[in-house]
DNA sequence: CTTGCTGCAAACAGTTTGCAGAACT
DNA sequence: AGTTCTGCAAACTGTTTGCAGCAAG
């Protein structure tokens, strides 16, 4: 899976034209090597620690780029860090939000995809896309 | 309705212990007279046209209060702007935002509700609160 | 008259951008 | 060689804060 989205991203650069630096490679296996969610600074601290040198804009530069390739998705969640998810082929999911420890659970729930069509619908919407965040707390802080 | 708002608002300061201020009426009034998601922007400029000489902070510095209050709730959207729209007692809606023209249209829907609530308990999350966006084309822009 | 509130400007945090040099192709 | 990419620092944007003066109680 690794692989694959490393294929990915390497056919999306060639076909836009882009080079494959060192920089990219860097950070897009240690995007990979995260688990979800993960904030670009964050990111780049582990980047820093690798002592691979890479500067900030350069991490911000990437991280919109994988975006744009189709591998990572933006969040924004009640924090002002954005985040950046793995995006998984045909996946789609949803969080749960704890304000305790700020953990983040995903859970999917396909009676509440089917819904929101109908609602879309309802509305003469065409979906693109979507994101639902419950905020509360989770069972360790309850 | 404006006048229930406007007594919350009221009753509020009163037990905290606020003072009650020209800036403060004015910023209600003018944003209780608006519609839905205003940007903090958007309400400043409003303040502004109507001469009322009030500063951006003190703008940003209500709002929190007017949340506090529990007469208005923050909604970020997927652009850097916070927006605050009107709490209406005992309702609860999610938006529909089209990328095409920007409206915001609202909806309700109970069994969506009702399965989130499902979902939380499932992973043992107590939920406070909870946002959905859905986001594409409203019938104009299709 | 005491304390909270305001306006201003400066500070801040996260993100973006201009530019000279480095590095792909 | 030509052009894209990088790192740095400076710029920007939205928001917050410190402080002296103002105003509500």
């Amino acid at each position: 899976m690794i692989l694959e989205k490393k294929k990915g991203f390497h056919d999306f650069t060639v076909a836009k034209g882009l080079r494959s630096t060192r920089q990219r490679d860097v950070i897009l296996d240690i995007f990979l090597s995260t688990h979800q969610h993960i904030s670009v600074e964050e990111l780049y601290l582990k980047i820093k620690s690798s002592q691979a040198g890479i500067g900030y804009a350069t991490v911000y530069r990437t991280l919109k780029l994988f975006v744009e390739a189709g591998l990572a998705r933006e969040i924004l969640l009640h924090d002002g860090q954005t985040r950046y998810e793995h995006v998984l082929a045909g996946e789609h999911h949803d969080h749960l939000v704890c304000t305790g420890c700020n953990s983040i659970v995903e859970f999917e729930d396909e009676t509440i995809e089917k819904l929101q069509n109908e609602i879309a619908a309802r509305h003469g919407f065409l979906i693109k896309s979507h994101k639902m965040e419950m905020y509360g707390l989770c069972a360790n802080c309850r």
